[in-house]
DNA sequence: ATTAGCACTCAACTCTAACGAGTGCTAACA
DNA sequence: TGTTAGCACTCGTTAGAGTTGAGTGCTAAT
């Protein structure tokens, strides 16, 4: 299984020949360009080898080679250099997130919008997952004569609201005692786990507005249901038009349309709960990902994980600086949402 | 500049091919599929005239007819037939909405990826605008101690919030009391007034807690402003790399990068105010649309316009069936939007 | 006013030949 | 035994030439 020197430094030439040019290497190129005191004989006979191993492969007889998903496995387990943002990419990314404290769902959305622009790959990314976040904050509102707002605060800062349409008038007195009743017993209880606790407690420590309750409990527990409607949003689609192994109308038409089924994104995301995550072309676990290449890394806050953010491109990726770039944004991201939330 | 009729029928009948085979047509076609009566050598002639006259273009010598900006803008003014829609077709928009009762940014975001999937053509669409509605209820939440939730209110529904954090802890009690003099004061005051009045009745009406509100003031003013930051969304970009005038790779990457000029698509929307607005071509004031075409409608709560929709597409756009789904989308929508509302 | 006929134009397609990048193999060399 | 030079071979790409066919404009006849 070990390569010998001189093959691994074929193989890595040939593959960040490729991840530059997007064109087969051949052995004259890598005579002159990295190997210069081998000929392109030599490295012809090396080439042979690599392919039978199946690191690379030749689109066709009189091409040079391109390396095979397993040759890009190789690479980025073993040859990759840590590659290092130079520190005006880290500041950009730095800068950028100071700037936007406000709203969470926002923030997501521009580092999704951020990653797309520094890699030139496209982004897709997660919403905060509402319902691994512990309660920290109930409130009913009235609004109208029927009409209760309900809001809910979680640990992690994520702020969702909903109407609750009620059948008959309910004084805002009453709905401030419930509030604070709900915050006393659901205060820390994990969202997911919220449906069943309400319902038990339906018969302690509510009297005299029970009735009422019975009213607004199947209403909020809809909300929180409904309030975990993971969103996956992408950006950048655009920038995979300007790689050649879209040119072909068909291949761009057929990623843009995957782009578009939300569900497969987000069994994507949801799969990949390691720290840092590579899918090459056919490891994806999705035909249509088959000839892309996919990182992706989760966020978290307080060291919980809700979300996942991750770039796709072609299986020619550039790996180095993709990997580093996504890093260097979920730390980021991870610090700045655990900021918000901590102050 | 009344044309006759015969010329009349060769103009609708050039530009009805057109749309839905993209392909110039020529004056046999013409005399086999439309008007069986008259000779190709005629139609050549009148067509010639046609020309002159700016309805129509030749790409190059030996090629059928295709309609100029000028032929279409006839055509839509003139002599399109008002296309009704098939009663599935309402009746799918109906369904889809009174399915989506909720939050109402997601309706907007439904209805935008519903438009696109019933035209086959690109959809954008504005958030509701937050600053031309009037304030219902406005509402302080004690979160931590320091940290403030601030939740908006407005008659059209639509519910902000924004976290505010302040020097020193202030007493839930004391939040209650603000919250209820402000609305006493702020109720039924257009947001984008607001920032004013609060300014001038600081001095009223709050003894007592003056300095606290001077703390939460600054911070609630950023957070109104900072709330109508109207976003563009847009669904079906996709769709158009299934039209024949996008199949050049260039063409579609411009027009992909257009639809990420939120500014732009911003500005369009904003601009057309009428109750639907067609712009075919050249009319269109950005240089980046003038080989698209674009039909945008507003959609309203109470009868006051917060937002809009549109539609874009090659100029060659089936324009009456469009024209029809937009307007059914939009009374739709500023439908349910009121009866969300008013409930 | 309409139409048939004809010469003309020009994009699109097909076919072919030349090109050149790259390979595998063999034989010579250190 | 590993390395290299040389050479024949493959095959995708490109450019040019020829062909096709849809469509036009013009003219003369109806």
């Amino acid at each position: 299984m070990n390569l010998g020197d001189r093959k691994r430094l074929i193989l890595q030439a040939i593959i960040e020949d490729y991840i530059n040019t997007a064109e087969p290497v051949g052995s004259r190129t890598i005579s002159k360009k990295y190997l210069t005191n081998t000929s392109s004989a030599t490295i012809r006979n090396e080439m042979a080898d690599l392919e039978e191993m199946g690191y690379i492969e030749q689109p066709h007889t009189s091409a040079g080679r391109i390396p095979s998903d397993k040759g890009y496995r190789l690479y980025v387990d073993q040859m990759m250099g840590q590659q290092e943002l130079n520190k005006s990419q880290d500041d950009l990314i730095k800068r950028e997130f100071t700037d936007t404290l406000g709203e969470i769902d926002r923030l997501i959305k521009h580092a999704s919008k951020l990653l797309s622009q520094m890699t030139q790959y496209t982004s897709i990314i997660t919403t905060p997952q509402v319902k691994k976040t512990y309660l920290k904050h109930i409130q009913l509102i009235k609004i109208d004569a029927g009409t209760v707002l309900a809001i809910i605060i979680t640990d992690a800062g994520i702020v969702r609201n909903s109407v609750l349409r009620l059948m008959r008038d309910v004084p805002s007195d009453i709905l401030e005692k419930i509030s604070k009743t709900l915050n006393e017993s659901l205060c820390g209880v994990c969202i997911e786990d919220i449906a069943g606790i309400i319902l038990k407690d339906t018969d302690e420590g509510y009297a005299g507005y029970k009735e009422i309750l019975e009213q607004i409990l199947p209403e909020l527990i809809q909300t929180l249901i409904y309030s975990d409607k993971v969103e996956v949003y992408h950006d950048g689609a655009a920038n995979i038009l300007n790689l050649p192994e879209f040119n072909d109308i068909d291949k761009a038409r057929r990623f843009f349309n995957t782009l578009e089924e939300k569900d497969l994104l987000f069994n994507v995301l949801k799969d990949s709960q390691e720290n840092i995550n590579i899918s090459i072309g056919s490891e994806n676990k999705y035909e249509q990902l088959q000839n892309c290449s996919l990182i992706t890394a989760t966020y978290k806050v307080n060291g919980k994980t809700i979300g996942s953010i991750g770039v796709i491109g072609p299986t020619r990726m550039e790996y180095s600086k993709v990997i580093s770039i996504v890093d260097c944004m979920t730390n980021n991201l991870s610090d700045i949402l655990t900021k918000i939330i901590k102050y």
